[in-house]
DNA sequence: CCTGGATTGTTTTGTTATATAACAATATAG
DNA sequence: CTATATTGTTATATAACAAAACAATCCAGG
């Protein structure tokens, strides 16, 4: 049964030692995170979202009230590129900046009425989304498995 | 057992329906990938060589005399942007274009001498790289099972 | 208190990846 | 032979992301 396409080399022409692109987690794991923004982006695009906007406002959220270098932190935005997003989300009227009490410099995020409703939707939208790949992995076993193979990549407590 | 986070709710202050992040496919996917991304980088710093330019040479290495586009196209790179990346790794000696025989517009890919020993340093360092991964995820059955299921995200054949 | 160092949000700037359009040279179909 | 397509290339635009600097504000030690 065919084992990792490199060990059983008859000689031939292939070189030996010279990894094959399937075989790479990197790479892979590229080209199916291009392939899942594809679809996310197509999906989105009748309510004009895009991904980063997508996990701030899920992020304000659930936690609404957080200063702006704590959503921008948890999201791995630097702060300074998460201005123009915050003021895009504030232009539209989904959220807005509100002056902290207690520190001057910080401003906590809140979602506008409009913004709850916004976020209702494209909570709804998503799940479409979500159920489109998991469909392509086979069903909900196989996106639990590969969330937490990811989870363990990047560190996660092993639950 | 911890069911999917939501579907637990005690009534508190969490809004119901809004995607937790670390449920969310796309997200981590993208941080996964930008956290194998980032060792990769590191890993490859100290014979400068970046992912898509590892891609390239793995691929002349793997199946030479290809032609421009036929690369390209296998890594999802637009022809017009693989003209700089084949343009340095030629100007580093590692690979060269020479006129495709039949074809007077097109070029055929091959290595140097130098690029066919960089190759095999490459997949050496690349191997490292990859262990890693492998530590992380737990073991190479962890790894396989990711790349399967990365592979079904993309369409490919269930072996 | 008050002064130096840290933090917050912001602007500016640069780099990289990626997409599109156009072009000349060449190939190919009818 | 001519119309159309392909190949490599240039030029250009956009978006994502990082780094540096700044004013306003906070905070800790003297």
């Amino acid at each position: 049964m065919g084992k990792s396409s490199d060990e059983n080399n008859t000689g031939s022409g292939v070189p030996a030692g010279i990894p094959e692109m399937a075989e790479i987690v990197g790479y892979k794991l590229r080209r199916a995170q291009l392939f899942v923004f594809q679809d996310f982006i197509e999906t989105f695009e009748k309510i004009k979202l895009r991904p980063a906007e997508f996990s701030v406002l899920a992020l304000i959220a659930r936690t609404p009230g957080q200063k702006q270098t704590e959503i921008a932190e948890q999201l791995g935005i630097k702060r300074a590129n998460f201005v123009a997003l915050m003021d895009s989300l504030e232009r539209r009227g989904l959220a807005e900046r509100r002056k902290a009490e207690g520190d001057k410099r910080s401003h906590s995020l809140h979602l506008t009425p409009e913004g709850t409703r916004f976020v209702d939707k494209m909570s709804t939208v998503w799940r479409t989304h979500e159920e489109r790949l998991v469909e392509r992995l086979g069903g909900p076993e196989a996106r639990a498995t590969l969330l937490d193979l990811l989870g363990r990549l990047l560190g996660e407590k092993p639950a």
